[in-house]
DNA sequence: TGGCACCATTTGTTGGGACAACTTCGAGAG
DNA sequence: CTCTCGAAGTTGTCCCAACAAATGGTGCCA
C-alpha cells in the first residue's frame, strides 16, 4: 500500500481492493493485460508480474485465450470427528463418503482405484510401528464430486494383516474393509488425526485440478486396535473446496435447547 | 518432466529433483541466477520464472543480495483434541500454549495483545448466534515461538456475555477466560472445529513473517455451552510451521499395552 | 443447415537490457 | 585493532520486443 512499494505491488493491492469490495465480483473478467497496461501505463511485463500475486494469493486465475477471472469458491464439508461417523463406519468407507456428499446435495464418486505394495518410509513406519522398508499395501482412490476432483486418498495397511485379512485384492472389499479387519479381530478402538497444509506437488495438482495458487490440505490418520496401528490412511484434499470439521463433547444438550442454523 | 514442457517448467523440475534426492540439502544454496542462466543457457527472466515456481511451492526462498537457499521445516504440533487439553483449561488459554511449547522443547510467548470491539460479519454472526452487525469483543493475541511468530488468534465473544463476565479489559483475565465465562454459569461442554487452508493475505504474511509459496491453516473453534455458542476463536497458523492433532477414541488401552514411540 | 477454415483476441513463453537495493567482505583510515 | 567505506556479487524491479498457443467467433462452402 505504501508509496513507495514496488509498481507491481501496488497494481496488485489495486485489483485485490477492486476485489475485495466487490467492484469486480467472482465469476467477473478482469481487463485484458493490454488494458491494464495502459491503464496503468507500465510495461505488459510488469502486469503480469502484479497478476501473479493474486494468482499466488488464489484470487484469480487465468486461462491461454480466454482471459483471467475471479475465482468463486464453493466449500464442501467433511466431518472427520468419530461420534459422528460411528454409524456409518459399520458398512465402509465409500458409503460413508456418499453419505456426506448426499448430505450436501452433491454427487460424489471413486475413480482410479489402485492396490500397491510400497516400501514403508520413515514417516509411514514411524506411524504404523513396522521397520522402514518394511512393504505396506497402499489401497488409493480418487474422490470427485460433481464431477470435479476434490481429494486424494492413500490407506497403508501392514502386510501380515492386508495378507490376513484378504485387502490384496485390487478392487473394493465386499462389505468395507473396517469389516474386514474386525471379523479378524482388529477392531478399530481410537485413532490420530493430523492435519498440515502445504503447496501442492506438481502431480498432486495435476490431478486435482488446482490452479496456481491452492494449497492442499494435508490430512492423516492413524488408526489403532488395542494392539498396535491397523491403517495410515493419507488424504490430500484441495484446499479451496474443503473443510475438515471436528464436532467433540456432548453438544445434545445444546441442540435439545434449540441450537443454531 | 515432458520434452515439450515450456523451457522454464523444465529448468523447475530439474532443480526440484536435486533437492528431492539431496543432491541440494535443506538450507544449501542454490547457485546464482548468472550461474543457472549459463547451465542451462537460457535468459535470466527464464531462470527467474523457474525459481518462482519452486518458491511458489514453498521450496526455496531467497533474499536479496545474499542469494536462493532451500527451505528446512521444524514441525511444531497443536494438541486440538478435547481430552488432551481438558485438565490443562482449568487454568487458562495461555497456560494451555506455555505447556505445549514446553512439552516441545520451546519457549512460547505472547504479543501484541489486543481488545476490540466489531461488528459481526456474516460468518461470525451465523456461527455466534448472534444477528449480522451485532458488537462482538474481539480478543486477539500473537503467538511466537522461540522468538519466531507461529499463529494469530482472535477469540470473538457475544457482548452480554463479555460485560457479565469482565473480558471488556485491554489486557489479560486473571485466571483465564474459561474460568471466568464458567463462573457465570457458562460452562462449556462442547466445541466444533473447522479447519481450511488457503494463501495468506499480505498482513497475515507480514505478521506471520511467511516467504512466498507458505500457506496458512485456518482453524475455527465455536464453543458452545448447553444454552448457546460461547465464542469462537480463529486461529491463523503459519502453514509451514503447525500441524494440528486430535487424539479421539479410547487409546488407553493400546497405551498400555505399549504403543509405539 | 452443418461443418470447416480462418482470423482476431488473449494469455503463455522467451529473449534482451538496464538500473536499484541489499549483503558480504576486504582495504584503508583512524 | 576497530571502524568505515566502497567494490563486488546477488537478487529485485522494470522496460521492450517477438512469437507460440489457446479460445471464440465470423463467414464461407457444401
Amino acid at each position: 500500500m505504501a508509496q513507495s512499494d514496488p509498481l507491481y505491488q501496488r497494481i496488485a493491492s489495486d485489483l485485490r481492493d477492486q476485489i475485495r469490495t466487490g467492484a469486480i465480483k467472482a465469476g467477473d473478467r478482469l481487463p485484458t493485460e493490454v488494458e491494464l497496461r495502459e491503464q496503468y501505463d507500465v510495461s505488459r511485463n510488469t502486469v503480469r508480474l502484479a497478476l501473479g500475486v493474486l494468482q499466488n494469493e488464489g484470487m484469480i486465475s487465468s486461462t491461454q485465450g480466454k482471459g483471467t477471472v475471479v475465482r468463486e469458491q464453493v466449500m464442501l464439508t467433511y466431518h472427520a470427528a468419530w461420534a459422528e461417523s460411528r454409524d456409518r463406519h459399520a458398512s465402509d468407507q465409500t458409503d460413508a463418503f456418499y453419505a456426506e456428499m448426499r448430505d450436501q446435495g452433491r454427487k460424489g464418486e471413486y475413480r482410479d482405484f489402485e492396490m500397491r505394495i510400497k516400501p514403508a518410509t520413515p514417516e509411514l513406519a514411524a506411524r504404523l510401528h513396522v521397520d522402514e522398508g518394511d512393504s505396506l499395501v497402499s489401497r488409493a482412490i480418487s474422490r470427485f464430486v460433481d464431477g470435479q476432483p476434490f481429494s486424494l486418498q492413500d490407506s497403508y495397511y501392514p502386510m501380515d494383516i492386508s495378507q490376513e485379512c484378504g485387502l490384496l485384492t485390487p478392487h473394493d472389499v465386499p462389505g468395507g474393509v473396517i469389516r474386514a479387519l474386525a471379523a479378524k479381530g482388529h477392531t478399530e478402538i481410537g485413532y490420530v488425526d493430523e492435519l498440515t497444509t502445504r503447496m501442492p506437488r506438481p502431480d498432486e495438482a495435476r490431478k486435482l485440478g488446482l490452479s496456481q495458487g491452492t494449497p492442499v490440505l494435508v490430512y492423516v490418520r492413524t488408526t489403532y486396535s488395542d494392539k498396535r496401528p491397523l491403517r495410515l490412511t493419507l488424504t490430500i484434499f484441495a484446499g479451496d473446496r474443503n473443510r475438515v470439521v471436528y464436532e467433540l463433547g456432548d453438544l445434545t444438550a445444546y441442540a435439545e435447547n434449540g441450537g443454531a442454523s
